[in-house]
RNA sequence: GCCGGGAUGGCGGAAUUGGUCAGACGCAUCGGGCUUAAAACCCGAAGAGGGCUUUAAAAUCCUCGUGUGAGUUCGAGUCUCACUCCCGGUACCA
């Protein structure tokens, strides 16, 4: 029989709203609080399944902890600014206002029908005057401590939202929210220091017990290298530029230096530079290109700075100096010394420009061995350019397998020479034309079939070949048949031979790719022939220049030249120099007599009120700041609010934060890892600096939720028509039955993706309905039997401890099994059915209230404890017994059974006895209680 | 390219610290029951392959099986190494 899911979800939430029983006592101090989080949602007015899988699992574990006694502090709010509303209303003419609140009207009623525990009376919305106005007393404390600065910086535009955007908000070099393509400028802006906490959100990260991709991607964001600023002056001049590099060490070989287009020194020609209209070209040239354009096309473009030049700081030598948009503003200092023999992108760009490439690193490969005999040889790859292919030995898999022409150089011997010889001695071939070589190569090996250890300095050779003319003469004769010669095409050679050396100097030689590691140091001065790595800071030292540390992370943008957001709370002087608002004026309100169409200007700048406003209150002359801040601002402290979201004399409650924070548990999306998490990080070591907070990191625990595909297993989307939309499967089978198949669908500790199955929420209505008949057959009796209890001890035991890991499928599933147990009884207790009810209760709350009233059970289920029952401690086991490994049977033993005990009964059993065949076992592994593995 | 995560039946997913039987739980599938019939419900089958017996079936037995290949171990989905593919992040960051 069918339950009436509508009319029982009608009445359990009535009944709820009138006990008001999820209001928390934030001071209570007889339970334990756990603040339990999920990011408040966009009031978009369209609920869709992604906020049921936020917030009706993560209800689940609400309502769990509060049944464990817990204090559960689980509120929820709107982050209510933004550019939905301004969008609307410049489409159809609403007031943005208006339209954000109507949809929270809206989205409200949506939440309500998940059955929640929200806790209404914590609210936040971030658009409210008495919210934003902490939002701007904030933003004025990191003011007047310097964390918030008004500069000059290159910026991302995004052309289409007419805006400014931080770093984060761009992906892929488009606006994250439309798409479109950025493009960059230099603006004044307001910006948020968070590089200053670069090193603390770094290492906050170290004892944070979060997962590993949370983690690293924040610290792949933040972007931390260790190097040095070498300074390389110019003649004739007092100026000089300034470098960072991370490798000192190869300072010798830097050949010329690059200046970002944006570099400082080249915006005006102080330097006389003799073509700087032609720079000023290739600047602007640059400058019009999108983030994208200039990172998709690699190709390495530039200018060289006529009638002028730097001075390396290592070899005193002149070098030149280009501009060069492969160098980036905005990191390090804007300008690279380039070293083509160890960087890849100035390789390419010193070939494109014929610029020399001078070798100061040779590489160290192989094993290092012990007392190793030196010996100086050659390799020498041949290729035959006309059929693409290059000589190969193959001298077995004893002797090294596939190879170039290796050998030794005789005392005196050119290596070049030694190459041609022994090209001719192990192939015959003569007719070769010498093409490149590389630097030494110092490679140590053991030689096996020699048995001594190696440590040799190689040059690699690359020849190609004239013509297949042999001279047979050469070919020695001791070597012959030790090797089978063979020409292979350039890629399967690449992949078969395998060994470092070889590998290395084809690498080189053939594909261009350049060393880029460490090794020993050549041609640099009184450092030739250290290690590079030991040396690096030595030769900081030598050249004058200072240890560096250099971040990617940028400073956070905050300015918008939007509306509907928090108006910045800035007056300018009539010098134009900012102060904040006082106190005594916050709110500081967001106009409404403006014009909110993009025009690139920020729309506040079309309100008179503001300002008159500005005017009235500081004096003639002052000018109001007319940005607005990100919307991240808003949601970066939102979790201290909740916990006196009414105040209105402080941002929050010291005593409370002081109980409350940090955030026990986090839950929310896997996008937000570099934005609003990163952010919000920041904002909390900042507080805490100014004893405004009393953590430095606010969430204890963070868990990343996985998404919702179509049931095509497709990312749903309206274009593709597989969009669900959850109104429909609660009319059909109920809040419950959504929010527990929601549960069931797969692990919430991960952000995994899983499609949603057509069948899946029909089956879990079938699942409460079995419950629903098991209630039905409730019996008053006071005798429980004894299987009966077990399932039940274990059940409560798995579901809390599964809710304690976010593995909320395996949680059902152990309820699944527990009505599996109990169905087949003839009659079940009343006491039994209530139990089973209350366990089911976080899950699917209102056919809990529901079964709890008809069970007879008192107040609410919710208020009810959740069980706790001794599992019996099994006194017996059956013990799997093995004989080498494989499963000859099993005994029932005693959990505490003695090896002795357990061999002697496992020999009874007569497949073991056969499988051992009358022998000894020679070995036996005993893991009482698990398994008996006999070895013969 | 680099960093991180992952790969288990037709599908979503289970499997304490390496410890029997891999595949819990559910979906889909198939067979049966109930019914005049259908739905609902109930019972049952099921990783792949094979052998024996038999009219047939079942029980029973064997081999292989957690992306691929090697290894460590008495024992590997779980640990190590190499590789393939998928997903996420990031990318001219000096």
């Amino acid at each position: 029989m069918a339950y009436d899911h509508r009319d029982i979800e009608k009445k359990a939430q009535e009944k709820w709203a009138s006990l008001d029983l999820y209001r928390a006592d934030l001071s209570d101090e007889t339970k334990e609080p756990y603040y339990l989080l999920v990011e408040f949602p966009y009031p978009s007015g369209d609920l869709h399944i992604g906020h049921w899988y936020a917030f009706a699992v993560t209800d689940i574990y609400a309502r769990m902890l509060r049944m464990r006694g817990k204090n559960v502090l689980f509120p929820i709010g709107f982050d209510a600014f933004g550019l939905p509303a301004e969008n609307a209303a410049i489409k159809h003419g609403v007031d943005p206002k208006e339209w954000t609140y109507k949809n929270i009207e809206k989205m409200k009623g949506q939440l309500a029908s998940m059955g929640p525990s929200f806790d209404w009376s914590k609210e936040v919305v971030a658009c409210d005057p008495s919210y934003y106005q902490w939002t701007q007393w904030l933003f004025a404390k990191l003011f007047e401590h310097g964390l918030a600065v008004h500069k000059e910086a290159p910026v991302k535009w995004c052309p289409k939202d007419q805006t400014v955007l931080a770093n984060e908000q761009v992906i892929d070099g488009k606006c994250e929210r439309c798409g479109t393509e950025v493009v960059e400028k230099r603006l004044t802006q307001w910006f948020l220091k968070i590089t200053d906490y670069a090193e603390r959100l770094l290492e906050g990260l170290e004892k944070l017990p979060w997962r590993n991709e949370i983690k690293d991607a924040q610290r792949a964001w933040i972007g931390k290298s260790e190097g040095a600023h070498l300074e390389f002056s110019i003649p004739n001049s007092q100026l000089s530029i300034e470098v960072f590099t991370t490798r000192p060490d190869t300072v010798f070989g830097a050949t010329y230096v690059v200046l970002a287009p944006e570099h400082t020194l080249i915006q005006n020609n102080e330097l006389g530079i003799t073509n700087y209209g032609e720079i000023q070209e290739y600047i602007k040239r640059t400058a019009q290109k999108t983030e994208r354009e200039r990172s998709e096309n690699k190709e390495k473009t530039g200018v060289e700075l006529k009638g002028v030049s730097a001075i390396n700081p290592a070899t005193k030598e002149e070098i030149p100096i280009y501009v060069a948009d492969y160098v980036l503003a905005s990191y390090g200092t804007g300008a690279v010394m380039a070293v083509p023999a160890h960087d890849e992108r100035d390789y390419e760009f010193a070939k494109k420009f014929d610029l020399p490439v001078r070798d100061v690193i040779e590489p160290v490969t192989g094993t290092p061995q012990k007392n190793p005999e030196p010996r100086k040889s050659i390799v020498a790859v041949v290729i035959d350019r006309k059929n693409g292919t290059v000589l190969t030995l193959d001298w077995g898999p004893a002797l090294g397998g596939k190879l170039y022409i290796g050998g030794g150089r005789e005392e005196g011997e050119d290596a070049a020479q030694a190459a041609m010889r022994e090209i001719a001695e192990e192939t015959g071939y003569t007719d070769l034309k010498l093409v490149s070589q590389t630097s030494v190569i110092h490679h140590s090996y053991f030689a096996y079939s020699k048995n001594v250890a190696r440590e040799i300095e190689a040059i690699g050779f690359l020849f190609e070949l004239n013509s297949d003319a042999k001279d047979e003469q050469k070919l020695e004769k001791d070597e012959h048949g030790k090797f089978t010669v063979s020409w292979l095409p350039l890629e399967q050679a690449e992949r078969e031979v395998s060994e470092t050396l070889h590998r290395t100097v084809f690498e080189r030689l053939v594909l261009g790719r350049v060393h880029t590691g460490s090794g020993v140091l050549v041609d640099s001065g009184e450092f030739s022939g250290r290690n590079s790595e030991e040396a690096k800071w030595d030769i900081v030292k030598y050249v004058g220049g200072e240890k560096a540390i250099n971040y990617r992370l940028r400073d956070w943008l905050v300015s918008r030249q939007r509306y509907w957001g928090c108006p910045i709370p800035i007056v300018y002087d009539p010098e134009g120099k900012p102060h904040t608002i006082p106190a005594e004026h916050l709110p500081w309100l967001l106009p409404t007599d403006v014009d909110f169409r993009p025009t690139g200007e920020a729309p506040l700048a079309s309100s008179n009120e503001l300002r008159e406003r500005v005017t009235k209150i500081f004096g003639e002359g002052w000018t109001p700041e007319y940005d607005t801040l990100d919307t991240f601002v808003d949601s970066s402290w939102y979790f201290l609010r909740y916990l006196d979201s009414q105040d209105a004399h402080d941002f929050s409650d010291a005593a409370l934060m002081k109980k409350w924070m940090p955030v026990n548990r986090y839950s929310g999306g896997a996008e937000h890892t570099t934005l609003h998490l990163l952010y919000s990080r920041f904002f909390t070591k900042a507080l805490y600096d100014l004893a405004l907070v009393p953590v430095d990191e606010p969430y204890a625990e963070r868990f990343n939720r996985g998404i919702i595909l179509g049931p095509d297993g497709q990312k749903m989307s309206k274009s593709k028509g597989n969009v669900i939309n959850p109104d429909e499967f609660v009319q059909k089978y109920g809040a419950d039955a959504v929010r527990i198949y929601l549960a069931f669908i797969g692990p919430y500790n991960e952000a995994g993706s899983y499609p949603w199955s057509l069948d899946g929420v029909a089956s879990m209505h079938k699942f409460l309905e079995r419950v629903v008949r098991l209630a039905e057959r409730s019996q008053d009796m006071s005798e429980v039997p004894e299987a009966m209890r077990q399932s039940l001890a274990k059940a409560s035991a798995k579901v809390a401890e599964d809710g304690d890991r976010f593995k909320f499928n395996t949680g059902v599933a152990a309820l699944m099994i527990l009505m599996n147990e109990l169905e087949p009884a003839a009659s079940v207790p009343n006491g039994v059915c209530r139990e089973v009810a209350v366990m089911l209760a976080p899950f699917a709350p209102h056919l809990a209230e529901h079964l709890w009233e008809k069970l007879g059970g008192e107040g609410s289920v919710h208020r009810q404890a959740w069980p706790v029952a001794e599992i019996a401690a099994e006194t017996e086991k059956e013990i799997v017994v093995q004989v080498n490994g494989k499963r000859r049977g099993a005994v029932t033993l005693a959990v505490d059974a003695s090896e002795a005990d357990a061999v002697a009964e496992a020999l009874k059993v007569p497949a073991v006895a056969n499988a051992l065949g009358g022998n000894e076992p020679k070995r036996v592994i005993y893991v009482p209680g698990k398994i008996l593995n006999l070895v013969v």
